[in-house]
DNA sequence: CATGAATGAGACTTCATTCAT
DNA sequence: TATGAATGAAGTCTCATTCAT
C-alpha cells in the first residue's frame, strides 16, 4: 500500500499484481490450459521470465488467483455463520456474496470455477481442503436451523450443504457458458430462487401433506 | 499373431468395444488429459494405431463415450416426462437413473462427469447441446406441476432444473473424491434427500408461513 | 542382425543405431552441453521425435554410449586378468586395449573420457560405480604380481591402478586436446613408456640403491 | 545500509573476496553448471548484482579462482625445477605443494580439478595454455634428470610428465569423489608412491633384466 | 558501491497423429 | 484389420545478464 521508496507521484506499479490481473483475463479467455505463459506475459506487457520472478509456475499463478479469492469466500461464510439471524437470511447472504462476486469480477470467478472448483481432476484435487471448507461451512448454518427446528433433520445437513453450493454453482456455470441475460434484476430473481427452493424443502412443517 | 480367441465358438472379440471400455477405465484412473493414447491401446491389449483405425482421435473416444452413455439418461428422461406420475416420483426415478448409472457404471460416470459435464472449456462446450436437453427434459417435468398447480411457478421451471441437476452432480462428485460412504442405503438416503428438498421447496403451499 | 521381418534386400536400417553414431559424432564436435537434442536429429536425418522413441532423454543417449563401450573395457580386463601371463604383458595389454579403442573410434573415445569419465560432477558420478570397476580390475593385476613377488608390495595396488590408468587417461587427453602427433608408431610409443614406467616403477628389486 | 562493519577498527571487508570465497564453496558443492549466480551471492550474502559489478560473467568467477591457484602452483614447480637437488627431491616436492594445496583447501581444488583442469570441453580449453605450463615444468624437471643421467632418456620427458601429473590428479579425483580416507598419513603414503612409481620407472639401470 | 527487479533467448521433453507394411 | 515406428509442433521453465535507482 504505501510506496515507501518511491517518489510520490510515480506510479507504483505493482507488477506480481499486474501479472495476477492479466492472467485472470488470459485464463478467462482462453482457459488455463488453452494459454501460455508468453501470452499472460504479452496480456501484462511484461517479459516472459518476470512470471516466473513472482511465481515458480504456470500452476502457482492460478493457485494464487484461486486462495486469494476463495479465502475471502470462507471468510464470508464464517461470518455469516456467526451471525444470529434466520437461517434463509444467512443463506441468502451466501448467496448474495457469490453472486455480487461473480457481478463484479466476472472474469475472475469463471477462471475459479471452470478451472478450479469445477476441474475436479486437476486443480480441484489440489484445493479439495478449502473447497470443502466452504461446504462445511454452509453445513454449520444448516445445522444451526436444525438445532432451532428451523430446519427438518432427516435431511443431513451435509448433502443440504452440497445441494445448496451445487445448484448455486450449476447456475453461474450456465451464466457464464450459455448467453444468459445477466443483470441485477435476474441476479436477484436467481439468488431468491435459490434460497426459497432449498430452504423451502428444508424447513421443518406442522401438519404437511409430505 | 494367433487367432486363439477367434476359434468358432468363442465371442468375436469386438476391439473397438474393447478399446471403449480400457479409455473408461484409463480415463477414470489418469484423467483425459493424464493419459497418453498409447495408455489406452496398453490397456486395451491392443496395438497403438489401432485406436486411430476406430477412432478418428483421442477426443472421439471421449466424444463416443459420453455420447453413448448421455443419450440413454436423455431418453430416461423423456421416458418419465411422457408418463402420468405425481412430480415427486417423476423427480425420483430421474434421480433414481442417475445413481443407478453412477452405481454400475462408477469409471465410466467418473469420466463423463469429470470430463465432460463439468469440463466447461472442453468438452463440455463441445456437448453443450446434448447437456442442456438434459436440463430442458428436467425443466418439462417441472413445468408439467406447474401447470397442474403441484409446484409454484414463481421460481422458473429452468432454475429449479438446474438446481435439481446442479445438486444431483455435485452429490456425485463428492462421491467421487472424497472418500464418501458409497454403499445402496447411501445412494437411498441421498436420492430422498435431493428430491426432498428440491420437491419441498418447489411445491406450492397453502397457507404457508413463508 | 538377423533382419528377419524384412525382405532381402532391403537396407535394414536399425534407427537406434543410427541414432546412437549420430550421437557419437555430434557429442565429439561440439560436446554434451554444447549441442542440443535436435542437432542430433539432423544428424541422424531422422524425426526430433524419434530419439525420444529410443531413448527417455539426452542422457540416457550418452548413458547408453559409455555403458557399451566401457562394458567391452570391463571384459577385456577381465579376460587379461584371467589369463597366465607376465605382469608387464598383462598391463600392456590393457594399455594396448584402450588405445586401440581410441585409434579405432576416436569420437567415442573422445566422448567417454571428456564427457564421462573426466566429468566427475556430472555422468562420471552417475557411473562411478563401472568406472570404479576398471580400478579394480588393473588393481588385482596388480596384486596378482604382488603375490607372486615381481611386484614390490609396499605400494598398495590400488594406488598403482590408479596411477596406471591416470597416466593413460592424461595421455588420452592430450591426444584429444593438442595437436599432438597421432599414428601408429607415436602410439606405441606412448604404450610401450607407460608400461615402462609403471612397471619400472613397481617392480621388486634386489640389491636396489633406493 | 547501516555501515556497521565498517567502523574504524573492523577490518574493511573486501566484498570481491567474499564473493569468490562463497563461490568456491558454491561451486565444490553445486558444481558450476549446477549452480546459479543467484546462488553465488546468497552465499556470500551480498546483492545479486554485486557480483556483476566485480566480475563480468559467472565464468569470470571460476576464471579468477583458477587463475589465483594455478599460477602458485606454476611459481612453485618453477621454484622447485630452479634448484639443485636430485630428481625424487624435486618431483617430491612438487607432489608435496599438490597435496598440501588440496589438504588446506579442499573445496578450491575441487573446483580447480573438476571444473577446469579435467573440464577439457569447457574451461580446461580456456585454460589449455596455463595447464599445459604446469606440464612442461614438470617436463623440464624429468629433462634435467635425463641430462645428468639419472633418468633413461629412451621415454620422453613429455610423456613421463603427463604420467606424472595424471597419476596424481587421479589420486585426488579418487579422493574427492570416493569416501577414501583423507589424513595427513595417507597424504603421505600417496606422494610417496607415486614419486616412487614413477621416479623408480624412470631411472636409468645398470644390469638391468628389462 | 550496492540492490534486485526485469529481460528474453534457449532447450528439453511430450504426445497426438500419420503412415508404410 | 492390425502394427508400431516415425513425425514435428508446441510449450514450460531456467538462468545469465542488464539496468534503473
Amino acid at each position: 500500500m504505501s510506496p515507501s521508496k518511491k517518489k510520490a507521484g510515480a506510479a507504483p506499479v505493482d507488477k506480481r499484481r499486474v501479472i495476477l490481473d492479466a492472467a485472470i483475463r488470459v485464463f478467462a479467455r482462453e482457459g488455463f490450459h488453452g494459454c501460455r505463459v508468453s501470452d499472460i506475459a504479452k496480456e501484462a506487457n511484461v517479459a516472459y521470465g518476470l512470471v516466473y520472478h513472482y511465481f515458480s509456475s504456470k500452476d502457482e499463478v492460478l493457485d494464487t488467483l484461486f486462495t486469494e479469492r476463495w479465502s475471502l469466500l470462507l471468510e464470508a461464510i464464517g461470518q455469516v455463520e456467526a451471525r444470529e439471524a434466520p437461517v434463509r437470511e444467512k443463506l441468502s447472504d451466501v448467496a448474495t456474496f457469490i453472486f455480487e462476486s461473480y457481478q463484479n469480477d466476472q472474469d475472475l470467478m469463471k477462471v475459479i470455477i471452470v478451472e478450479v472448483t469445477r476441474a475436479a481432476n486437476t486443480f480441484g484435487r489440489a484445493h479439495l481442503q478449502e473447497i470443502r471448507q466452504a461446504y462445511e461451512g454452509i453445513a454449520q448454518i444448516v445445522e444451526g436451523a436444525q438445532r432451532d427446528g428451523t430446519f427438518r433433520d432427516d435431511i443431513s445437513a451435509q448433502f443440504a450443504s452440497l445441494f445448496f453450493y451445487g445448484a448455486i454453482e450449476q447456475l453461474l456455470t450456465g451464466w457464464i457458458f450459455d448467453e444468459l441475460p445477466k443483470n441485477q434484476e435476474e441476479f436477484d430473481r436467481a439468488r431468491d430462487a435459490v434460497v426459497e427452493t432449498v430452504c423451502g424443502g428444508l424447513e421443518a412443517r406442522t401438519g404437511e401433506p409430505a
